[in-house]
DNA sequence: AAGACGAAAGTGGTTGA
DNA sequence: TCAACAACTTTCGTCTT
């Protein structure tokens, strides 16, 4: 089950502001701007007739990340400017255009490439757009700190996009990114936890919940099977037993664990493969639910509906 | 025969001296 | 920088359905 309330990722206070004309949403606590980059589709002048519109459309395209300069380059050395100067002008000119050549040419054909496959390996994923603009963003930051070096380029961009989608909780594991991109996991983690330590970004511990939605489709489980699984993740969490453990077995546990209950029951492998974990792992999660929770009774309960 | 279970040994990463 | 450590995996043998 989707949350819908968002939380802001700086506090995680719930105390949401959503300025419409400004198209933010601002946390009342901390004051941090959570998404400004929604789109306001009105127009703010109003067109009286044909000849009006031409002079007051004034847009080009959207600003954003995933286009190397931002789509916003700017260049030194149009012809068009070179007449208007003389003698000493010119040449101070020359060493300008110089100079911004160099810094900027080896940024921008990387970022080309890199935005180029990172578009390439989000469309295999079928992230949504706003997870891509947050790791072009993210890569780009990378390349101007020269974090990049000595990494493949297509490491680094992994990472980000691993990055991107822990921040908008719409989590994919180190093997999906791992089969999407062609790097090995353990690259991509490590650069991972390169790229954001250096940019200090925060990123929330992830949310076995998170994987919920996205495991629970794979393996066509009804919806109440889907809230089951959740509730039995909010009281494990209660009771720390989810602390230390990685997300996707828990995850992948609880919902084996509210598929039996249920009904609708799937082999450990089959929540196994799709969780990217093993059996064995589902299993000692599982045990632990069990264990703790007393879930038993539950699944003997639909055990005997069923007889 | 397939799935569930558990023991044992190995791997990669974190932590704390 | 190294060793201890926890989580997770791989492998394999046994039990259950």
């Amino acid at each position: 089950m989707a949350e819908m309330v968002k939380k802001c990722p700086e506090c995680g206070g719930i105390n949401l502001f959503w300025n419409r004309e400004k198209g933010e949403i601002i946390c009342r606590d901390c004051g941090l701007v959570i998404e400004d980059k929604m789109v306001d589709f009105t127009q703010e002048w109003r067109e009286f007739d044909s000849s009006e519109s031409e002079s007051k459309r004034r847009t080009g395209a959207p600003m954003t990340f995933t286009q190397y300069d931002q789509g916003l380059g700017t260049e030194i050395g149009q012809k068009s400017d070179l007449f208007k100067l003389d003698g000493g002008d010119r040449n101070k000119f020359f060493r300008l255009r110089k100079w911004q050549y160099r810094i900027s040419t080896a940024i921008e054909r990387n970022l080309k490439l890199a935005l180029a496959e990172l578009k390439r390996v989000s469309s295999f994923l079928k992230l949504p757009k706003s997870v891509e603009e947050e790791a072009a963003r993210i890569y780009t930051l990378a390349v101007q700190r020269g974090l990049v070096r000595g990494r493949s380029m297509e490491s680094v961009v992994a990472g980000a996009l691993y990055a991107a989608c822990r921040r908008h909780e719409v989590p994919r594991t180190l093997d999906e990114l791992s089969e999407a991109s062609g790097i090995e996991k353990k690259e991509i983690g490590r650069t991972y936890r390169f790229v954001t330590r250096e940019l200090g970004l925060t990123i929330l511990p992830s949310n076995p919940a998170d994987y919920i939605a996205r495991f629970s489709s794979a393996l066509n489980l009804s919806a109440e099977t889907q809230s089951k699984s959740i509730e039995i993740l909010e009281r494990a969490q209660k009771i720390e037993l989810t602390s230390g453990r990685g997300p996707t077995g828990i995850a992948s546990a609880a919902l084996y664990v509210s598929a039996l209950i249920h009904g609708e029951k799937r082999t450990q492998r089959e929540v196994a493969d799709v969780a990217g974990v093993t059996e064995v792992t589902i299993r000692n999660r599982y045990k632990e639910l069990l264990d703790e929770l007393n879930l038993e009774k539950e699944i003997k309960k639909t055990k005997k509906k069923k007889r």
